[in-house]
DNA sequence: CCTTATTGTATCATTTTAGATACTACGTAT
DNA sequence: ATACGTAGTATCTAAAATGATACAATAAGG
């Protein structure tokens, strides 16, 4: 969202600061049962563009909070896991998704087909 | 941050239209332990206009998360408080708050004077 | 030589979010 | 009569986030 800012008076600030804007914890929720390439990750974000893609995933990897595995192969494989911190960061998603599954099902909200992680398509 | 739509492919999604942006989660949080008027919110929430805090007060009004009472005096005195939706969503909060902690502490970031609610001041 | 597959970059336009500033209403105290 | 305090509105501007589109690199397969 913003840049990281050495002191904050609030850590929710800083937690959106990390995490806030449209797809980082998508990405994040994504990873949180495995490994996952860029093409993969494109699949499952419905409707991020490469070039938002790519840069949500530079800047969760300069937050530390996911890593990159280059393999130097034609074509690109490029992987994507959660990090340590990444990892530690699941459980509050966790959270906020019940939080918002609940919500959603009081005022009528619909989830459709959910976050599966890995589908297989076609 | 955006509208709430009909349907959402990731929970984590609809959280972060409820509650994303700025400042809707920071304000939640304050009132975590009881009641505030908008003045005092505003004093708590370090720099943040007027326009912002009526806007974001009646969005999260909207959404179920605090209530609003008008008291018919002059000058006059509005009280905010979580309500139920609201207090269901702290704990997720929390977690997202403890997280961020522990990430700054590990990369040098400072928490100052951290989120204390209902502070004397002079 | 041409196409395909994958992971990108670069440039520009649009949309969304946030901020600055000035103004209103009204009972009470001075 | 005037200023004060609270909770706003209204208007305009600026900044940030997101999106669309086109292009790059390169080995393998035909």
């Amino acid at each position: 969202m913003g840049l990281i800012k050495p002191s904050y008076v609030c850590m929710l600030t800083l937690a959106m600061d990390i995490v806030g804007g449209k797809w980082k914890m998508v990405i994040l929720w994504q990873l949180r049962n495995g490994v996952a390439r860029f093409r993969e990750l494109k699949r499952l974000l419905n409707g991020i563009t490469q070039k938002m893609l790519t840069q949500q995933l530079r800047e969760l990897e300069e937050a530390g909070l996911i890593t990159r595995t280059v393999y130097p192969v034609v074509p690109p494989k490029v992987e994507y896991r959660l990090a340590e911190e990444g990892t530690k960061l699941i459980p509050a998603l966790d959270a906020l998704c019940q939080w918002s599954t609940n919500y959603a099902s009081s005022h009528g909200i619909v989830e459709s087909s959910c976050c599966a992680t890995h589908m297989v398509e076609k």
